[in-house]
DNA sequence: ATATTAATCTATTGATTTAGTAGAGTTTTA
DNA sequence: TAAAACTCTACTAAATCAATAGATTAATAT
């Protein structure tokens, strides 16, 4: 399961996806609109704001912008950056490897098959899942 | 990620899968040999057992023992007992569905398909893999 | 019968993670 | 220079995770 700051962190960026290039955004506005806890959100986005994904602009008429394409933000990149591994055990995990202590041979294991095709899989839905689609797909159910 | 308990249930399984139809096999023995805390191995046999996946014998020359076929049982059946959802999201989940409760219109979310593309790749992959075809799977590594 | 073996049940515990909150500080702009 | 809005540090309550302890019950062999 994803935590709630994923799945927080995630509307906060399609919100800002469907305002791409309109100017900033304030935190208030998306914490009112997206129902998030204005604290916490904050919190959010200014680790969204390192990982280079947004920007912030201080002061009176300031807020959070994206950087960068919505095209080339995706759930994969999200997921991983705040919830970290994606993979069902650290011993199948791309980028957060790190092998089971009690497992003294990992090439033996039967189980690790099975979670690396469901890495795989995932990584394939979520990393093509991008905001510009999620955008799009939105616009298109309110048609 | 999969919790330790839920590992240690799937590691214990393929145990006794191998020794499938051999008598019952003891708490201390599969602690030992998948270096799981016995204590701990105990609750989650009791857990397997209350599921109608594994039977018991008390006193001497007792143990746990399978008594579902290997090929009838799999990681997803596991997974859901032990740990609870596989989907990613709560308004994704098929058997611990619940709403978001800051999402007023569940189909307007842009982000569900996603997830549940990835629930169902998921649910797909660990449906299929069996104690049996994991446990053919170690005795060929082995080979 | 009785000792031994091995699962069962109740309960408690420490560590970690999750989901926030509080409040002072800094920067920008009108 | 006041107000707006992000930034940073620190703290906290609740839940979950990963066990552990100890007494109890049931089955078997002798």
């Amino acid at each position: 399961m994803l935590s709630k700051k994923c799945k927080y962190a995630i509307h906060a960026l399609v919100y800002l996806a469907e305002r791409y290039e309109q100017g900033p955004v304030q935190i208030q506005d998306i914490s009112e609109a997206q129902h998030i806890p204005k604290k916490f959100l904050e919190a959010i986005l200014l680790e969204l704001r390192h990982a280079k994904i947004l920007e912030s602009k201080k002061g009176k008429g300031g807020g959070y912008y994206l950087i960068r394409k919505p095209a080339e933000v995706n759930l994969m990149q999200v997921m991983r950056l705040i919830d970290g591994p994606i993979a069902l055990l650290p011993c199948v995990s791309l980028n957060y490897y790190h092998s089971c202590d009690e497992c003294k041979n990992e090439k033996i294991c039967g189980i690790r098959d099975s979670l690396i095709s469901v890495r795989d899989e995932t990584l394939k839905i979520l990393g093509n899942s991008t905001l510009a689609k999620i955008v799009k797909r939105e616009r298109l159910i309110n048609k």
